[in-house]
DNA sequence: AGATATAATGATAATGATTACTAATAAATT
DNA sequence: AATTTATTAGTAATCATTATCATTATATCT
């Protein structure tokens, strides 16, 4: 059964905080302000507990994971040359009903997608 | 310049002659059926080669990467249970578009984008 | 064809993110 | 208060990937 302990407390405030996609090294500096002492394994079991428990949603990114706060429907935007995940709040409408037309035409069953979208950001392009 | 070697062939073939979106450790074990002392460092290195010439396409899958020969744009669906990728090849004339949504809403240039379908296949539900 | 330059290789060491381990701590229950 | 057990801090271990380096092989240029 779930304790609720402090350091679990801090590591969800600091990954639902945030808009820029943490990765664990960064949810470790943010949380030692708090809790000096927290272990980086700490950091990492929690995470891991939270994304179990549907508190926080883990993306997957190559070298090393990053953690989104964000449990709504929602899309990326990957920069290839800074590497920032910028969030796409679009109402994608036509990609709503997909999944079902995926799942007919498969046979699987079809929970969820994930659409990232790549390029470069406006802050990139600009410099 | 390129010198096209032997291992780089190797890898390429195996990496183009299956669909099942290998990793580097799977991609090592076969080309080691022709070349039995290539080096597992020799893969890695020819897959980056290879990504970077675009020959090739590198999949984003948590604690390792997963490699793609197939460069048309398709989909893919990961089972959450076996963990195996399957291509998609819907065509989603509603999907094509949204590049140009995203760049306008956003100010961003958009290249790409990934999609990715997740759920249970039909051999594990079957089971 | 032979000489030269340099990309590529095999073997192994190093790296970096993540996970496992362990004894100690702290919170819920009795 | 005693007991049970999840959780912690600290550290060691793991695993995929990358870097290093001496050697080999291939393309290019006379």
């Amino acid at each position: 059964m779930s304790r609720n302990s402090e350091q679990r407390k801090a590591v969800l405030a600091v990954v639902r905080g945030t808009t820029c996609h943490p990765d664990a090294a960064w949810i470790y500096e943010q949380t030692r302000k708090e809790i000096p002492n927290i272990s980086l394994g700490t950091v990492y079991r929690n995470l891991r507990h939270l994304i179990n428990d549907g508190e926080i949603l883990e993306l997957e990114t190559g070298n090393y994971k990053r953690y989104d706060g964000n449990i709504q429907n929602h899309y990326h935007f990957k920069c290839a040359r800074c590497h920032e995940i910028y969030d796409v709040d679009l109402e994608l409408d036509n990609v709503i009903n997909i999944n079902n037309e995926v799942a007919h035409k498969t046979g699987f069953i079809v929970t969820h997608h994930y659409l990232e979208f790549g390029g470069i950001c406006k802050r990139c392009r600009e410099t």
